[in-house]
DNA sequence: ATTTTACAGAACTAAAATAGAACAAATTTA
DNA sequence: TAAATTTGTTCTATTTTAGTTCTGTAAAAT
């Protein structure tokens, strides 16, 4: 039997492979699966191997194939589903958690769909939501912490002052004030400690603004 | 697998192949996939022969076939995920369809989603479901017919006089009425030609209970 | 309390992608 | 058959991408 992660990376596999005929790369996955290191992949695809999930030709790169499937979930996933069953009897419903976002220095922009969490109802009304983890300290005065979760909601474009996830050059991803000045963009944190950044308007795209925040001590 | 370049070396080669019955030359390959020398293409057929997706005859001009094709994803798959989609705008969902009851596994612990039916919204309303294919002729007089597809409800336990699927000693599932008398439990078949089976509480596990019945003529 | 495991992070090594050119072998044509 | 032309092979070189390995740490398991 797999363990969760084990699970989760050979579906993950399984999904690229079968949706584009292609192998992901070990950074891919990591992505993917939540890691920040390849090592811990690297030590996950030796066991997956090892049990005959999926074969692969050593030191080459993408060239991995899933050989079979398990049967059966892990104990952890099936754990999982029932705790999601739960939290939308309960009154809560399921958005995409996207991964990290860097309140610091911008890290990276929103990656794939597989995470999810549960946020009450009343967080999210009309529109679509999703969940980032909030990486950082540079909203510490709003009462934004390393660690949380933001709940955003999608749209292209805010009012000035709303907190807003902003994708820069494409690129990065960050959740600052937004300030809008003729042909140009601010974005505010709040941190003494970090600077403003101007930038040119059109190198700035609008992710969505801030509707919430989940903390667990 | 395969590297991107990999794989749109293989869906060329295997395009020409099927449209012409021939091979394409090293030049023809490098212009389609936009490469200015052949030595890269020299690459990639090698990579590709060892992962055995080509077999060729080397030195030989145009001599060369796809042995086999990366396991991506059929029309006929993205065709019922899309009628999948429209049934879910039509007011139905999807559920899996988990076969006849799997011997011996709980059904929370199956991974195989990939068979599901399409049923009616007012069928599954706040939680889990999953479909089962009925076998046997034990439920006639309750109208469940064999063949007969059952709409189950996950939960784990039921009131009394139910109809449920229960799984007895982590071995045998069957839908049944439930009569629950004390330590015992009774699973109460509608059909005068099969007996009732009178067993310790401890044995029987409750998969969840019916909640509709859908047939085919 | 110790051992084991899971992971991050970095350093290192190898492979892929690419180009260009020279050459050899196969195929076609004159 | 010989010459001309395709076609495939090999080499060098550089840049980018990907895989491996090691070290240390923190959390889990025993």
């Amino acid at each position: 039997m797999l363990t969760e992660k084990q699970y989760n990376l050979l579906m993950f596999i399984n999904k690229v492979n079968r949706e584009t005929g292609q192998c992901p790369s070990f950074d891919e996955m990591k992505d993917a699966i939540g890691l920040k290191s390849k090592s811990g992949i690297h030590a996950l695809i030796t066991s997956l191997e090892e049990r005959n999930f999926i074969r692969r030709l050593p030191h080459k790169a993408r060239a991995m194939e899933v050989v079979r499937m398990p049967r059966f979930k892990p104990q952890a996933i099936i754990d999982e589903e029932k705790k999601r069953e739960q939290a939308i009897q309960n009154g809560s419903v399921q958005i995409p958690l996207y991964g990290k976002i860097a309140a610091g220095q911008p890290i990276e922009a929103l990656a794939d769909e597989t995470e999810t969490i549960a946020v009450p109802f009343n967080m999210v009304d009309k529109g679509q939501f999703y969940a980032l983890k909030i990486e950082g300290n540079s909203m510490t005065e709003a009462g934004i912490l390393d660690g949380d979760t933001a709940i955003i909601k999608k749209q292209n474009q805010a009012d000035n002052g709303k907190i807003v996830v902003a994708l820069v050059d494409n690129q990065e991803a960050t959740l600052k004030v937004l300030k809008k000045s003729g042909e140009y963009v601010q974005l505010v944190p709040c941190n003494k400690e970090y600077k403003t950044k101007t930038l040119e308007a059109n190198r700035v795209k609008i992710q969505g603004v801030l509707a919430g925040i989940i903390r667990n001590y």
